[in-house]
DNA sequence: TTTTTTTCGAATTATTTGGTCGAATGGTCG
DNA sequence: CGACCATTCGACCAAATAATTCGAAAAAAA
């Protein structure tokens, strides 16, 4: 018998890569279903429709830039580090899932509300995180922050706000380097007590 | 009042990019008329349908080849040199235009039978201009071929050949020159007077 | 064999899309 | 102005396509 996990992982893995080609609305169940080499039918065995799917693969690349994130954190060791490796591998594995990012915004998917939900729940987690870091540092006395509540929101949305469509399209690979250093550099100059 | 041929180029443009990204089928008029800021019926002002959008867009790839081709080859003097430039500039375009080409395969575009019909046209155009060089290269006593008629269409053959589909998949940008390189060196081997 | 899991073809329903048409809109010219 | 083109567009339709359902057939497990 087949585990039916390993049949769903695959067909999420596959369902992505069309996705990132054609968008939602062009990627058709028949596509999903050859790729998997399976009759259209049967992918309903595994999940109940399309938009189903396509929130399986979105729950699946949130898990996975969260599992990034994790493992930077706790690969560092003081606050400071652990800010930094956050930020670097925030970016890092948002420009890599960007490919289906770039699939998804522009089309009219916003009414699938369940994007922002996912999103919603992995943001108060990273708020959470970057919360966590910025209360040790500043135990530490590397930090001084009056709110790092307040804080950490406002560094998660700094980098939320690198992801705007227009920040992939063209210059992607030279600029990115230097955002993200002097995205660091002002986020620390803001911080860090001297 | 605007020129209506003005306006015919810019949708054949913009078409193209979207032919490009989606293939023909998944291509949707108002994507097209949407992107040239028209309504969709104003598309059909201009064009008589879908397949006559695209027919223009292969028309005019065909024809921007073709006149690479003729200004390649206007440009060198000798025979020899005309061939070989004929080569390198078929080549090189047809890898600019390989997104378009690879955007047309795979589809089931083949009953689209124009398709072959414009390739046809310009295949007999250019395999009489390479008959034309290598009549001028024996006259010149350069190449010693028996028939020249079948060599123009050999060459032009095998050059065709090297535009299936597999070759553009990967290795694209190292492996095009070598191969460029070897089958020139095999046809000179095979035609130049030694 | 019986039961359970998995697949699929055919049918159904919902949505999309290519294409038409007549009515606007707007510029041109006498 | 008003008659006359050129151009645009919204509303509509039929055909195509796509999502989803369903029952029955394989396949696997028990």
């Amino acid at each position: 018998m087949i585990d039916k996990d390993e049949v769903k992982d695959s067909i999420i893995g596959v369902a992505r890569q069309i996705f990132c080609k054609f968008g939602f609305r062009k990627t058709t169940m028949d596509e999903i279903a050859q790729a998997v080499r399976k009759g259209k039918s049967s992918i309903y065995y595994y999940f109940s429709s399309k938009e189903d799917i396509f929130q399986a693969v979105v729950e699946k690349e949130a898990a996975l830039l969260n599992s990034a994130l994790m493992k930077a954190i706790s690969e560092a060791d003081d606050p400071r580090e652990k800010l930094k490796s956050y930020v670097l591998v925030r970016m890092r594995t948002i420009s890599e899932l960007a490919n289906f990012y770039n699939a998804i915004k522009s089309e009219y998917l916003s009414h699938l509300e369940f994007i922002d939900q996912i999103r919603m729940k992995y943001d108060k987690n990273e708020i959470q995180v970057v919360e966590d870091i910025l209360r040790k540092g500043v135990e530490n006395n590397e930090f001084c922050i009056e709110d790092t509540s307040l804080a950490a929101i406002a560094i998660v949305t700094a980098l939320k706000g690198m992801e705007i469509p227009m920040f992939w399209e063209k210059d992607a690979e030279e600029g990115i380097e230097q955002r993200l250093d002097s995205l660091i550099n002002f986020l620390f100059y803001g911080i860090i007590k001297r």
